[in-house]
RNA sequence: CGGGGUGUAGCUCAGCUUGGUAGAGCGCUUGGUUCGGGACCAAGAGGUCGCAGGUUCAAAUCCUGUCACCCCGACCA
């Protein structure tokens, strides 16, 4: 490609509205540029680095033996309402009418379309597994798309679909799928890391996001500094972490009048309490009837208490309070009925305590003795000198009334859940990839059966793999970059090669060209330079845009017969021959 | 959706408080001098100041509405 018939729009400065620098240097290399708020302009450069990392992935799709497809992005929302899924997936599911007043879908994934596809022609198990893959623009209506490509609403991505006839087949296949993951990655040239995230209905280890580790990530990681254990925050455990409610009172309760204090931090400063010794107690409405309690009422309510200064995991809160009082639980909502109930923003942990079909699920930290503020069970009132045993009497040794159980975030320091004395540690990472056990979830919704070797009528299980196109290139951005602009790893670099004449005239023009033609003919993706620039500007933007290879064509090395070569990551350039190029180049790039 | 902010030339921004014929730097065009890390001189082109109303003799500037974009938050009420 000649620089002078492409698109490359470089420029100095730092776009205002680019916060990130991934976001900032893709901008500035004129790689892609904002249409609208959340959908991006793949430019000539942008797009072949694009197709670079898209043609890794299809190449390790079809080495597992993966079919390619290609599914329509028009939906019809009936196929979403069999699945419930045009209410789950809520705002983010874009939605159009035709001409003809049917209801179309923008697909955000495809499980519901590739499972119907399934269902219409596998109907033996002998026809299982079969994996199906494809690469295709996405839309989701974020909330809130920012940080250039990392949150988009329009988004290349690859998904993939497995579907198997018995458990045994889909973890055959999901760790085929994992190791072409890892392999991917690695010939991208990002660093990542693999870590458990939430699981889904199988249980255990059904599911693992690939995370390119950077600050500017959206996820939170939790790993051990042991080295053994990593995983997304929303899934991460902790290792036991001790308890006990008993001390004696540290003074009279005080009533403190608090209004108009929006959050705990405020709440705080008021009472001049620190938010780890206060109670932040959060009420939930249960979704099932449970075994009765000590009482003889059905709970209705699961009252959860952490310290002021963590955050409930409502998955692990779930968890607990189906382990310890058979009951789901519905999401949080502002709901008249509850506050009815309960002085929402002031409840105290006494409160579950007193009401009859309430149970209480306390975090171990919460659940300690010693100073603490809470919730005072009256609007705009919190109270001082809470004590558990004073307040909540024996109850608080009830099992069907109190459990203490990991009902928090994992955070910093905590102990290792591998209980082998590590410490916890937490960092940004953006999610690159997902592979995940889906189990049944839509060929029952779908009706996706087979006939089994019994000749029973079944539902095909499935696994389902994700793997974002474009943030492969964020996180080489966000990670491979200095100063002067990005470091593409070769893999995925627009091109391997810049050819920058000092002057694209004489000599130096003819030698460039004739370096150019060798390089093309050798297979070597090659860019000439051939602007009327002063070798300054070009060589900024060689560096802004990150060629992992520059050769700068003067007159100086002519002279000797050499070109100099340099290579983006390195320091220090080095003169060659003009005949020992294609071979030092080569060997370079490998 | 709540809060905050910004819309003026392709890009980064000034001008707005206190209304009076539209500015700078970068980029672009032409000519010249230059030419190994973002050159210099000279001459130019380019904006109905997001949009719509209103106030006024007069609006980028004041008022109202609206649209777009950015940031923060959004389960801890």
């Amino acid at each position: 490609m000649r620089w002078t018939q492409s698109l490359i729009p470089t420029q100095k400065e730092n776009p205002s509205d680019a916060q990130i620098v991934s976001h900032q240097l893709m901008i500035r290399a004129g790689l892609i540029r904002q249409l609208t708020a959340g959908a991006y302009d793949f430019l000539p450069l942008g797009f072949r680095s694009l197709q670079k990392a898209a043609k890794i992935v299809r190449e390790e799709m079809d080495a597992i033996g993966c079919g390619e497809v290609l599914l329509p992005t028009l939906q019809p929302l009936e196929l979403w309402q069999k699945t419930g899924r045009d209410v789950s997936y809520g705002e983010n599911l874009m939605k159009l009418r035709d001409r003809h007043g049917r209801m179309i879908v923008l697909g955000p994934t495809h499980e519901e379309v590739v499972t119907e596809l399934i269902s219409a022609y596998v109907n033996s198990y002998k026809q299982l597994p079969v994996s199906l893959y494809q690469i295709q623009t996405k839309f989701r209506d974020e909330f809130r798309p920012r940080f250039g490509l990392l949150r988009v609403r329009e988004f290349l991505m690859k998904d993939a679909y497995s579907f198997h006839a018995n458990i045994e087949s889909l973890n055959e296949v999901y760790d085929k799928f994992y190791g072409a993951y890892q392999k991917i990655f690695t010939r991208c040239g990002i660093p990542f890391v693999v870590v458990e995230a939430e699981s889904g209905p199988i249980g255990g280890s059904a599911s693992h996001e690939f995370m390119a580790a950077c600050a500017a990530g959206e996820d939170t990681l939790v790993t051990s500094d042991k080295g053994n254990y990593a995983a997304n925050v929303e899934k991460a455990e902790t290792g036991p972490r001790p308890w006990t409610f008993g001390d004696e009172p540290k003074g009279a309760l005080e009533k403190v009048h608090t209004p108009n204090l929006p959050g705990i931090e405020d709440v705080g400063k008021f009472m001049k309490v620190k938010p780890k010794n206060m109670l932040k107690t959060l009420v939930f409405r249960t979704d099932a009837k449970g075994p009765a309690l000590s009482s003889g009422v059905n709970p209705a309510w699961v009252v959860a208490v952490v310290r002021g200064d963590h955050e409930v995991n409502e998955s692990k809160l779930k968890k607990a309070a189906m382990e310890n009082f058979h009951v789901g639980l519905q999401p949080l909502t502002d709901d008249p009925a509850v506050r009815e109930k309960w002085a929402i923003g002031f409840v105290g942990p006494d409160a579950a305590i007193k009401m009859a079909d309430a149970v209480l699920i306390v975090d171990p930290d919460a659940a300690q003795g010693g100073f603490w503020a809470s919730g005072a069970n009256e609007a705009d009132y919190h109270m001082k000198y809470f004590n558990w045993f004073r307040e909540c009497g024996d109850k608080l040794a009830d099992p069907k009334k109190t459990a203490v159980a990991d009902i928090r975030n994992a955070m910093a320091g905590d102990p290792s859940p591998k209980n082998d004395g590590g410490k916890l540690q937490a960092s940004k990472g953006i999610e690159i990839g997902h592979v995940f056990k889906l189990g049944t979830k839509y060929s029952d919704a779908m009706g996706a059966n087979f006939l089994d070797d019994a000749g029973k009528q079944v539902p095909i299980i499935m696994g389902c793999y994700g793997i974002g196109v474009g943030r492969i290139l964020i996180a080489a951005v966000e990670s491979l970059h200095d100063d002067k602009g990005i470091i593409w790893p070769t893999a995925i670099a627009p091109f391997s090669v810049v050819i920058t004449p000092i002057r694209y005239d004489g000599e130096m023009k003819e030698a460039a060209d004739k370096l150019y033609a060798q390089l093309n003919a050798a297979g070597i993706d090659t860019i000439l330079d051939d602007r009327d620039a002063r070798p300054g500007s070009k060589f900024a933007d060689a560096d802004l845009i990150g060629f992992p290879v520059r050769i700068t064509v003067g007159d100086r090395g002519l002279k000797d017969g050499k070109v100099e070569l340099k290579q983006r990551k390195a320091t220090d350039p080095e003169m060659v021959p003009l005949d020992g190029v294609i071979e030092r180049v080569s060997h370079l790039l490998q």
